[in-house]
DNA sequence: TTGGCGATTGGCT
DNA sequence: GCCAATCGCCAAT
């Protein structure tokens, strides 16, 4: 099945189509970001990582997926994991902007941040949801189920599929070697909506939460989908 | 030392 | 829509 595919592919497009298929690792699709080019701002990184990508190397291959929803939890935010302070559980938020927060929640799910503002500040941007790029097969393994749309719909789900744990708490999203990363938008990213955050209680009326219009891969009700 | 609770999810009604 | 699962953190004892 797979075979007849890809051959019929081979008869339309060429000969350079069949080299790109038949290469075993293909040069990277992704360009690393650079600290440089995060915003400092929390709300505004939240805004920007929309549409960008999220990679993790690992043996066998490459886990991607493009970011389609996040949350941003600012300086002094009374929902924020730093609101209470600097503890040693919370200490990756504190860190240069670009870094992992891996947080364990619900004794269940891994939640995955991006850490913002100057270092010392305790804030971040959440990861809510990836639209699957690279790897899907494996993030089906990872997730223990095969519907495309819920691989990472939700940011639990993100760090289960992404395989994420708290192995990557700290970890250095631009640095050139961590596995780890955040990459450039493939495409252009379409209209940003902006809501409520999701399952909090505190600042519940702060409208923080970001996401691609009309992107299947966004999770919530449907009232903050559209 | 302890008890309440949390940036969630999946299964069941 | 409701609720249990399950565990680390932290405020209060």
């Amino acid at each position: 099945m797979v075979e007849q595919s890809v051959r019929i592919v081979h008869s339309f497009v060429g000969f350079e189509a069949m080299i790109q298929a038949e290469r075993p690792n293909p040069a990277p699709r992704f360009r690393r970001l650079r600290r440089a080019e995060l915003p400092i701002d929390t709300i505004e990184l939240a805004r920007y990582l929309i549409g960008k990508t999220l990679v993790h190397d690992v043996p066998r291959g490459r886990l991607a997926g493009r970011i389609v929803e996040t949350e941003a939890y600012p300086t002094g935010d009374p929902a924020g994991h730093a609101f209470t302070g600097h503890s040693r559980a919370n200490h990756s938020l504190f860190l240069q902007r670009g870094h992992a927060y891996v947080r364990f929640t619900y004794g269940v799910h891994w939640l995955m941040n991006v850490s913002s503002e100057i270092p010392g500040t305790g804030a971040g941007v959440l990861i809510r949801a990836l639209e699957p790029l690279d790897g899907v097969a494996w993030m089906e393994e990872n997730r223990g189920t095969d519907v495309l749309r819920d691989l990472a719909r939700g940011p639990g789900r993100v760090a289960a599929a992404m395989g994420i744990d708290e192995r990557f708490d700290g970890v250095d999203l631009c640095s050139r070697k961590t596995a780890l990363w955040l990459g450039a938008a493939v495409r252009p990213v379409g209209v940003i909506g902006v809501t409520t955050r999701i399952g909090i209680a505190r600042a519940a009326h702060r409208k923080l939460r970001f996401y691609e219009k009309g992107n299947a891969f966004v999770s919530g009700p449907a009232r903050l989908r559209t």
